[in-house]
DNA sequence: CGTTAACTTGACTTCGTTCAAGCGGAGTGG
DNA sequence: CCACTCCGCTTGAACGAAGTCAAGTTAACG
């Protein structure tokens, strides 16, 4: 029931470096057993002491803040191989709950920092995982501060698509959370996130397969809508250099 | 010119720990002599390589990113104490541009790096400050995620004034940035945040006095509103816990 | 004291939210 | 196997907060 198959480093495209370091330091969780979550258990809670460090070996997690009344913020998802709680100090600043049965190993934070600074491969590894977490962070920033519900959902469609394994033969995408989970994660209303899919779909940029599954129809327009700017094509270099 | 006074650690309330960390990881910086940048100029330019880290002496900066055509995301302030570049792998991920007049030290990244790495004391610093920079971003995505103009205004208000020394003398609060870059930072147009502080002076919570300077009025009232609930007064406890 | 850029204010538009109703598929029980 | 129910999702219509566009106003600087 534990320890299957360890399919934990299956994700398509990231730097290098940070494969590495999520290998080297997935070593630190080899001997804690996994333990099952099934979906929607919270793993940790916002404010609890970060006595641990968790390794997603499978499934998908939502790390949630809860503000003022109801709010919720996902600050984001992880998948298998992700390590939660990486960049803590003390408490943890989110509550860290299963959006599908997972399984999880976990090592106490203690003897995690000091096999980290131990070693001289574990330490870079370590730091480069923390940057990665901090340049997600800033992306997820600029989607929040600057992008149209579309751009969004598009954006969103691409990282997921470029996490998941080789995008499942013709282009399905899994989509393992639900509408309220992408919407509280990319800063809409539940509405915004259907109508915004069902407007895709028309423009047959992309397929809804039932809830959780998408037909990626044409990854290029998506690209394009999805507001970064990674081609120069259109009307995208009007930035005026005031200094 | 250079060198100067260096009161480089006066800001007010953050934890015991970070500014520890931020005390004795500047010391690697004692040995550089500090450069003057003057308003305006770029400090170093989203995508070019990080060879240094720098440390704010005196002045603020401001880190920006810009998205297709001209939008531009403010991810940071930084003040006299802060580093800048230190959550970086390879490349800068930012703009940063002196908002005001600025004094600033310069070391190389792997210099850095390695002095990090040989220290028992700077290592936990260096991870910590990683931490806490983490720990903004998360806060900004909470901001930009769910908070509206008015609770925007109030948050990024309330963090100046924490920031600041002790509020020179009866709450006058310097705004070094122009309303360009708060709406850039906060998310909005300039003309919501020119309207969103009219309304603030209106109900006698600030009082502008001139562009760059805020009297804080009603500090409790300017923390209820800007949404953190850090009381539980109002309507503020109805989190349904779904599982 | 005059010029100019930065800011404020007003009128109108827009995109996303809100509120409300309808749909559909998975699970349950007859 | 079908009918029923329930929940997650979609769709529609009305509303509203913030954006846009366009004047005014202010204050910073030479």
């Amino acid at each position: 029931m534990l320890m299957q198959k360890s399919h934990a480093f299956e994700h398509a495209e990231t730097t290098n470096e940070t494969v590495l370091a999520g290998q080297s330091l997935s070593s630190l969780f080899f001997a804690s057993v996994a333990e099952s979550y099934p979906a929607g258990k919270a793993i940790c809670r916002e404010g609890d002491e970060a006595k641990h460090l968790f390794q997603i070996v499978e499934g998908v997690v939502r790390l949630h803040r809860i503000i003022g009344d109801g709010r919720r913020v996902i600050t984001a998802f992880h998948f298998a191989g992700d390590l939660i709680g990486a960049s803590l100090p003390s408490d943890f600043l989110f509550t860290a709950e299963a959006v599908t049965d997972c399984k999880i190993r976990r090592v106490s934070r203690k003897s995690f920092h000091d096999d980290v600074a131990r070693s001289d491969t574990l330490h870079p590894a370590y730091i480069s995982l923390l940057c990665h977490e901090m340049t997600a962070a800033h992306e997820q920033m600029v989607l929040l501060s600057k992008k149209n519900a579309e751009e969004r959902l598009c954006s969103f469609i691409l990282k997921l698509a470029s996490r998941s394994s080789p995008l499942s033969a013709q282009g399905l995408l899994r989509v393992p959370m639900n509408r309220q989970d992408i919407a509280d994660h990319l800063g809409l209303t539940i509405e915004t996130v259907s109508r915004t899919i069902t407007k895709l779909a028309s423009r047959k940029i992309v397929i809804p397969e039932g809830r959780h599954d998408l037909q990626i129809v044409n990854l290029a327009r998506l690209a394009q809508l999805s507001g970064d700017a990674d081609d120069f094509s259109e009307k995208s270099c009007h930035r005026v250099s005031l200094h």
